[in-house]
DNA sequence: TGTAAAAGTCATCAACTGTTGACTTGGGCG
DNA sequence: CGCCCAAGTCAACAGTTGATGACTTTTACA
């Protein structure tokens, strides 16, 4: 046959190794830590699949790298604390644009049932969330007031991604969002 | 050797049938559906592995099976509207006594990564939970409130299945468990 | 008691997983 | 150009998984 039209990649460790770091995420967001393979992200990658290792270690080590890559969802603190509900609400449910934040909320809920995967995801999840939110909240009992309404937004974010939205309509979706965000403040208000 | 103590069980269909169930019940809600192997679940109601497939014809068989056996989580509905908060509340956080509505809840989130067990999950969801909530909870928008109520527990149960309930002290506890009852009501109540 | 079907076991299959070691290819430096 | 180490590939490993068909054991009925 003819050749490849292009290599389109010259030889380029730092390039490739972001390349991986990608398809893991994404595979990771998808499939969760356990149901996503080496060699799927490998080939998403277009890269053999030994280079994963390779370059990683262990998948556990991927995994850890990936959650290290994790923005520090400063996004939600953008914005004065009275608003916090209906910004975070609308955030949530027009998914349209799947930003970054919620993506690294599925890779948790996706991988929270692996063993392996339990503990360096308890401590991004702090580091990067919890902690920072916390923060920002201030105020008496603000890791309670952050834990809870990082629930919620799991919770809700969980749901969305079990059900993928089949089950309610236009005005419900509506009716949601005016609804969570109400009960999104009363979990962080003091 | 000598002989066996007993063997403790003459063969009996049903009372096998019904053992594995309860041990696929244990692993799924344990390690979720693809972190459960049918070995160990056979292991467990010490029986051949290949009777599972046996009996039930495939892994997601046996899954559906065990939705099937969920309670109607009709606990949560006996009392009052204006109760519900507080009774909810202590019921998920005082979960010593990991009763069986909390243990169905564990295997839903622990096997939400799993494509395999997405649609069944969603429907026995439905079925099981969403429903007679909504219809219990009756008024303007109950699907919407019931959604947002079980999202909220379905995140704090995540949320306590994560972090084991590592990083909050007692003091720490009562005051989660006062403002989830607050949020848990105002996510109810129409 | 004798026998046939149910209940349970064994061995095995094919597929897939993460990981490793030996190998080949490529590009930059002298 | 010619070398050499990094970058990438190939094949194979040991382990586990879900599933299947042939086999043995027990129970119940005639």
């Amino acid at each position: 046959m003819v050749e490849l039209p292009a290599p389109s990649r010259t030889r380029n460790a730092a390039a490739t190794r972001q390349a991986i770091l990608d398809a893991a995420h994404n595979r990771f967001a998808k499939e969760g830590y356990d149901g996503a393979s080496l060699r799927e992200i490998a080939a998403d990658a277009k890269v053999d699949a030994a280079l994963v290792s390779r370059y990683f270690g262990s998948k556990e080590e991927l995994f850890v790298e990936v959650l290290n890559c994790a923005p520090d969802a400063s996004d939600l603190f953008e914005g004065t604390l009275s608003d916090f509900g209906t910004r975070v609400a609308t955030k949530i449910l027009d998914d349209r644009d799947v930003d970054q934040g919620v993506e690294y909320l599925l890779i948790m809920l996706r991988s929270a049932s692996s063993l392996a995967a339990a503990e360096p995801l308890r401590r991004s999840m702090r580091t990067h969330f919890h902690d920072p939110f916390a923060a920002w909240l201030g105020g008496p009992q603000a890791d309670v007031r952050a834990r809870l309404a990082g629930d919620l937004i799991m919770g809700v974010c969980m749901s969305q991604a079990i059900t993928s939205d089949h089950d309610l309509d236009e005005e419900g979706r509506a009716s949601l969002r005016s609804r969570l965000a109400k009960v999104l403040q009363a979990a962080v208000e003091p």
